[in-house]
DNA sequence: CGGGCTTGGTTAAAGTTTGAAACAAACTTA
DNA sequence: TAAGTTTGTTTCAAACTTTAACCAAGCCCG
């Protein structure tokens, strides 16, 4: 089959997209890394871990709503414990499994940056944003993540790496 | 000032944002290590080569363009020369400047890898969205790429390390 | 029970990115 | 024009990511 092209618009959104959100991630690793020394993903697990029922989550449940690979979690879990801010503990219920849990000093470093980092998040988006804007730009990404829920593979309708299970809580 | 914390839609709009973009980076690094062998920003930096006259740009205004830093793109840059996709020359009217071509080699391979690369985007992105939506993507993100042009800059009123400035093309 | 497959997690090596120097050419200006 | 500053690029080390093994614990089924 011969290529179907991006369109003109599709182009300019596709640029338009491709540029700033590589701005704002760069903007973002920037500001946190000055100001609580870790990079945005870092950030992300913490804040994830803080939401989570007592500060805490089995290894391949964060790397699952993180959307990062499980390697990717092992290594900054590492550097975060070395900090002191994030603790391993053994699964109970399933000896293979460990959990990561936010430990106090964690959860004071994250109230300490978050502030900082909202600002950010709004200055570079939200105060750029129309309402309206903010819903289609919800709309739009949901869409998009939902597509890689059921395999969406291009040409060759390979096996789908991105895809991940769930497993119990373990709490 | 007290912190002005993200609304339930602005949240919403956030995660969503967030998730889906690494998502689609990742699947597209993927797509593009599986099939030329090199990163996404790799492939950028072909393409936009192969778009300007000559098919050569002065280091500074190729990372200009693609938003990424000056020593990235020397990093860059060396190992496309390594493979032969690219070729580095001095620059005749600035003594210290260098210029980046693309070869018939790196043309070739660069036609080679973009019918998957333009299925990949189409398939991620463009056939989850109405044409509308594709319109508001570019709105929106056009809107976020012109805040960097300013100088935005948070809570410190600091200096601003993403704004670069012009050269002269040096054909 | 006892292989053989799957799952949860880590590790090692290679590749990439970052951020701060280092350098050298070009510009400014006293 | 020498001294100081800015600009274009590279270099280096440290931090991070990826990929492909690897290992141990669960699971399945004859």
């Amino acid at each position: 089959m011969t290529t179907r092209w991006l369109t003109p618009e599709e182009q300019r959104a596709w640029r338009a997209y491709i540029g700033a959100a590589l701005l704002v991630e760069d903007a973002l690793d920037r500001q946190l890394q000055q100001e609580a020394g870790m990079p945005h993903m870092y950030y992300s697990i913490l804040s994830t871990l803080s939401e989570s029922p007592e500060r805490r989550l089995r290894m391949t449940d964060l790397a699952e709503r993180l959307k990062i690979t499980r390697s990717r979690l092992t290594y900054a879990v590492t550097r975060l414990e070395k900090d002191g801010l994030v603790r391993r503990e053994d699964c109970r219920w399933d000896k293979r499994g460990s959990v990561a849990i936010l430990t106090d000093e964690g959860m004071r470093v994250l109230e300490g940056a978050a502030p900082g980092h909202v600002e950010t998040v709004r200055s570079l988006l939200f105060d750029r944003l129309t309402p309206e804007q903010v819903g289609q730009l919800e709309e739009i990404f949901t869409a998009v993540g939902e597509g890689f829920q059921g395999g969406t593979a291009q040409a060759t309708g390979d096996d789908v790496p991105w895809r991940r299970r769930s497993s119990k809580s373990c709490s």
